[in-house]
DNA sequence: CTGAAAGCGCTTACAG
DNA sequence: CTGAAAGCGCTTACAG
């Protein structure tokens, strides 16, 4: 019961032109008469024919097909940024593989290789947490357009779109500091993440711009920074001699691991230890006291990528240059540091 | 910079054979000499050859991508189905395109004809809210094949894959009338929504079997259920007389709008008013009290749907026998409706 | 302004 | 066991 599926060749015999004609006049070729151009639109639109795309990109070389790569798409940051590079996509007529690698760089790798057996047209990702070798990646840059976002390396020359990490966690301790608090504890990542290593950095000017000296004991890395590691580092921190008199986690779920935490043993938030975190989650509003934290605009992320990225692709100049695009953030403050009270 | 691509006739000139040969000696056709074979997947080996995806599957009519349309990604739930559809597209050999329709049905149908140009082999698809008009959908039923998950109608004639949602209502239900609960509200969606009809079912036959009356007032239906609906609609039920003794939302969201106004009120959960939800979501461990909540084994969902589809297409058989899955569920008591204290 | 022909990389009936 | 040839649906230099 398969349906008739036009093509240019029915269109042709139908209209006595030959699929040269036809293929021209539906792209719109200078040299077709108006005359014959209005009478294939016509009768295309009458079939509702639709050009085969795979055998238009086997011929062109173009499938219009963007690939995604990100390390896993559940987290709301992540599925925030793909929602708007479908949406972007879509409007300019691309459609979206997106493949998962889990952090895990062998993986990584192999989807690089599968993305271009599939013959995206270009590659929108974010580096999986270990990515060392990035010869892979070089390798797919030599024949296909690529943009990073999010998750970057700046040894990979290509274009490149990220939070102003660094000015954010600058943001965020400043707050902190103007409220008072001098005893401010971060919990970070261990090297290897672009983004908590900026953080830190932010972390770090704040402190040093107001003459609050650095404590290593406030400082903690973890590995995996979750909600439950941020429930046993806060045990840790409440250890201290000196307690910390505010904790900035780089994480929304690690800080609301903490204010779980700080809550059990009756410590009062925000008047005794603030918490601030770091992604405007959804759940930083149903964790009671509400949580302060950086708004990351996923959706701008994604749109601009895909902006560029499309830009690369139909650009007739071989390389363009690559730049590093930087989207700022705001804080959003909350009751886990409000001054009041 | 663009590197040499093999082909099968580089690969064919490099060994004095035929591109036939080359082609049947990687397709493993029983036909070649197992000398050949081995110098022909050596050499491929050694030059990484892959397969144009493009040019072979303008030549079998098979591309080995699988179409993904859902309201939106942005959902735990959703995304955690999308996840294992991923991972496990991928290792039978499939690459994902996904497409949100965010319920507009106009885009809906278009995505499904974009799905097609692309040459998916298989769509997988949870309908959007309003999806009345199912031509579109029965059009490509005649194409290819098509499976249904999470939102679905019984009106298209495919295979469906849902959870037990009335079952899983009345569990729920059954929960509360075994703590003593007697008026115990519902949250729900109004008609049209597949999902929230069956467990509206689920909490009619729960309070039938307990021999406990319908009180229309607890019965609350609304169009976008959402946390802020919530916590509006416990304002209206706590405007009752006859106040509740139980609010069973169908989505964990609204619950959490629930507790969160009845914490306004100072209203003990689960002493005075219990709370349960629908789907497990990460936000139900947040919000304190922890909710009470049906778990969604989304990637169950998902990695049957795959198994199914790929099934499907890959028979030889012109149409198999289409079925409905029913995925058990687990209610997952917490805090929000423990009996003690 | 239009057409005939080649070719993108692959598979597969046909022939030997 | 291997090869020559056709063809999937499209675009595009070449010719007129």
């Amino acid at each position: 019961m398969r349906q008739e599926i036009p093509t240019l060749k029915k269109m042709a015999k139908l209209l006595g032109y030959s699929t040269s004609t036809i293929s021209r006049a539906l792209n719109n070729h200078p040299d077709i008469s108006p005359n014959t151009s209005s009478k294939v639109k016509a009768l295309a639109k009458k079939l509702n024919y639709m050009p085969n795309i795979f055998a238009k990109g086997f011929r062109t070389q173009k499938t219009n097909i963007i690939g995604v790569i990100v390390p896993t798409i559940i987290t709301h940051f992540t599925s925030t940024i793909i929602k708007q590079i479908l949406l972007q996509a879509e409007q300019r007529g691309y459609k979206v593989i997106i493949s998962e690698t889990n952090n895990n760089i062998e993986k990584e790798a192999e989807i690089l290789q599968t993305m271009l057996q599939f013959g995206v047209d270009g590659i929108l990702m974010s580096l999986s947490k270990n990515t060392k070798n990035i010869n892979p990646i070089l390798n797919i840059l030599k024949q296909k357009p690529l943009i990073l976002f999010d998750k970057v390396s700046n040894k990979i020359p290509c274009t490149q779109i990220v939070i102003d990490e660094e000015e954010a966690a600058f943001n965020a301790i400043e707050h902190l500091i103007n409220l008072g608090r001098k005893k401010i504890a971060i919990i970070k990542e261990f090297e290897h993440s672009y983004n908590s290593e900026k953080r830190f950095q932010g972390y770090l000017k704040a402190l040093k711009k107001h003459n609050i000296a650095i404590d290593d004991k406030l400082i903690i890395s973890t590995d995996d920074i979750s909600l439950e590691k941020g429930k046993l580092l806060t045990n840790q921190l409440l250890s201290l001699k000196e307690k910390p008199d505010a904790i900035f986690s780089i994480t929304d779920s690690a800080a609301i691991g903490v204010i779980k935490t700080l809550k059990k043993f009756k410590i009062a938030v925000p008047q005794e230890i603030a918490v601030v975190g770091f992604s405007n989650s959804k759940n930083a509003t149903i964790i009671e006291p509400n949580l302060t934290t950086v708004d990351q605009p996923g959706g701008r992320i994604g749109e601009i990528a895909v902006k560029l990225l499309v830009e690369e692709i139909e650009s007739t100049k071989a390389v363009l240059a690559s730049k590093t695009i930087e989207i700022k953030t705001n804080l959003i403050i909350r009751e886990s540091s409000l001054s009041h009270s």
